[in-house]
DNA sequence: AAGCCGGGGTG
DNA sequence: CACCCAGGCTT
């Protein structure tokens, strides 16, 4: 195994990118041409959480606007948000202002060429400090942009969401072992073009890829699940309790669903909330009487848009043909016997268990 | 570690 | 509609 888990050597590897990058990398963007360090600034931040051929209008205009480092710290903040109004998220061009300033009254508007003093300056990171200093700088720094992020989790099969500290510090580890000293902005530029138009998120271009041999993901044939994608937010949880209602002889009281909402039109259990009393709820609508109520294990079961957790609260009747039941609505089902109606899968699966 | 910022593209 | 994008900052 070569260095940090990679399946090919870090040499071998920049070496290809290079190769692929000359002939078909993109080599005509607007901020490459000159690639000083305050155009590279200004296209960097644009292009944080945003697509290229979104940003591509916006930095011309700005620069227009604001050609220098000078020009843009001494312009009014009004002014350099009225060129960002609508591309999203307006701290940058928040920080971008301050960091102008900071640039012009700290450095005598010289951009550093350290990463610790890139850091420094608001809108900054490790990524963007990184880009900044191998494309304008030519200085051998690693970035992790969303595309280096895919290609390298691919290239050495990382597992995990890159939003953990593990995966990320994993992630800049590879990062660094494979950016070279030779050529560095060319390979910069190389890995995102690389992630942008070959070895995108969905459907990548495998047999496009001039490090194909040496892809884990590729090689194992989980480009699809890697990098694995962010965990889906928790959803949300509603809790209620499910009535069952049972008679030795007449079976479980079965009610159906109202024709919308969850499990619309669907046969299923009275459904009564923890804010209702099921004693008054069986009387109020069933004429019913019940003995006892005993609670079961609650259950879960996931939706698309929520978590339902719901306890079975079982309740023994003495004499059922007393109870009221509306007919196209309410029905006894004996489990086992007679033929199931359509039933909610939690249901079906709770009187399923029942049986055993 | 998790939440937040945001408009736009995509399956 | 859900998810993601050339991330960084705050809590």
């Amino acid at each position: 195994m070569a260095a940090a888990g990679l399946p090919l050597p870090p040499g071998k590897m920049a070496a290809a990118l290079l190769a692929w990058f000359d002939r078909h990398g993109r080599h005509d963007l607007p901020w490459q041409h000159p690639a000083t360090p305050y155009r590279v600034w200004i296209s960097e931040v644009m292009l944080q959480q945003t697509q290229v051929a979104t940003v591509i209008p916006y930095y011309e205009a700005f620069i227009a606007r604001f050609p220098s480092v000078e020009a843009l710290a001494a312009a009014p903040l009004d002014e350099v948000l009225r060129h960002w109004a609508g591309l999203g998220y307006y701290a940058r061009a928040r920080n971008l202002h301050q960091a102008a300033r900071q640039v012009v009254e700290r450095h005598g508007g010289r951009f550093p060429d350290t990463l610790e003093a890139l850091e420094a300056l608001p809108g900054i990171g490790r990524s963007t400090a990184g880009a900044i200093l191998a494309q304008a700088h030519g200085i051998r720094a690693p970035i992790l942009d969303g595309n280096a992020k895919r290609v390298l989790a691919r290239l050495a099969a990382v597992e995990g969401w890159s939003g953990t500290a593990a995966v990320q510090r994993r992630l800049w580890e590879l990062a660094e072992a494979c950016t070279p000293a030779a050529r560095v902005r060319d390979y910069t530029q190389a890995i995102m073009d690389l992630g942008a138009t070959v070895c995108t998120r969905s459907r990548p271009a495998c047999a496009d890829c001039p490090l194909g041999d040496g892809c884990r993901a590729r090689a194992e044939g989980r480009q699809g699940e890697l990098p694995a994608s962010r965990p889906r937010r928790e959803l949300p949880v509603r809790r209620t309790r499910l009535l069952l209602i049972t008679d030795p002889e007449a079976g479980v009281l079965l009610e159906r669903r109202p024709p919308t909402g969850i499990w619309g039109g669907l046969w299923s259990l009275p459904e009564c909330g923890w804010d209702t009393d099921p004693t008054e709820l069986v009387r109020a609508r069933y004429h019913g009487e019940v003995r006892s109520w005993r609670p079961w294990p609650a259950r879960v079961h996931t939706f698309t848009h929520f978590r339902l957790e719901f306890t079975p609260w079982q309740g023994a009747i003495n004499r059922p043909s007393h109870w009221v039941l509306e007919p196209d609505r309410t029905l006894w089902y004996n489990v086992g016997l007679s033929e199931p109606p359509g039933l909610a899968a939690p249901v079906r699966a709770l009187l399923e268990g029942m049986r055993n």
